[in-house]
DNA sequence: GAAAGGTGCTTGCGAAATGCAATCGGACGA
DNA sequence: TCGTCCGATTGCATTTCGCAAGCACCTTTC
């Protein structure tokens, strides 16, 4: 699944070779954005389909390349994938992605929602949702909380969105 | 190659779609960093040795997708390759993969440099670099050209890199 | 004006990854 | 102890990758 020697010593070719397939930053996402934590969670919610298989070998190959762990559970419990801080500081990388989507390929309004905020929001809102994730996923204690959290912010703009969208259709 | 229907509405989906494989974004990159404009160029000075049937079929995407024209010579004439304003616009998603790749990931210090200017630079120097490549592309002079352009610095930052290893050994 | 070399690709083929469905062994609750 | 949920694994057909060779067309050279 990953290559023992890089192609090249180029750090965009070094990023690729880590998150340049199509579906490790979808799963990323889903933890990132999603909250989700659970290889069922992962699989069941996820919007675009992914296969099971698929999925654990992504899982496998983050946890190898040091951007999630994961607790050591034996087959059968629930075992928890936890965000390091090199998987947080992909999020900058979604941000532009999500910017770059939103204007120049078809989106849906709802999912397109959070990207813009994103966009239009940066770069202190990536910064506050990064801290976010530190205190969520690795245990450090925001300094200067804000309320609303940006994933509180998300999650209404993403409602007002449904909501329009239900009354206009 | 591309899909017909997208996986999802997910902006970041529709992104990764687009410049989610192993290859894409190298070719993009070769373009926008490295001002190759031609098959064999993108070819023959590929760092990591890109084969002729996947740059090929690259090349037909980007042009499919837009991000990417191609002036049209029949076969076996110079044909170029010109960046379209999505093509431009990939250029914050290349500074935050290559900040990553420099943080996260062993790079060779020649060219981790020009990471690194766009990470510690950024958002106005990738601004600038845009512009530069508007000019060059689309034939967009600029308003407030600076000396020396962001292309010049990334250059000379290189060959200094490039000079001080060649000492140390 | 024929030969040599450069241009952007295409073809063939073995190896690897993808995508889908079914299944599996362990833990957990009733 | 039975059924259900858990995180996967297995089998298999299809697609993509990656490498080497070749191809049609143009330009340059002598």
């Amino acid at each position: 699944m990953l290559r023992e020697k890089p192609r090249s010593g180029c750090a965009i070719n070094a990023a690729l070779e880590v998150l340049g397939d199509p579906w490790t930053l979808i799963v990323l996402r889903d933890v990132i954005f999603g909250g989700r934590r659970h290889f069922r969670d992962l699989q069941l919610r996820n919007e675009e389909g992914i296969a099971s298989n698929i999925l654990a070998g992504r899982l496998r190959k983050l946890v190898e390349t040091g951007l999630l762990t994961r607790d050591d559970a034996t087959r059968g419990q629930k075992a928890a994938y936890t965000l390091t801080e090199a998987g947080i500081q992909t999020l900058p990388v979604m941000a532009a992605l999500g910017a770059w989507g939103v204007q120049h390929r078809p989106t849906t309004p709802e999912l397109a929602v959070r990207a813009r905020i994103l966009a239009e929001g940066s770069p202190e809102l990536v910064d506050d949702l990064m801290d976010e994730l530190r205190e969520t996923h690795l245990g450090i204690a925001r300094e200067n909380p804000k309320s609303p959290s940006v994933s509180e912010r998300m999650r209404q703009a993403y409602e007002a969105v449904r909501s329009r969208e239900s009354q206009a259709g």
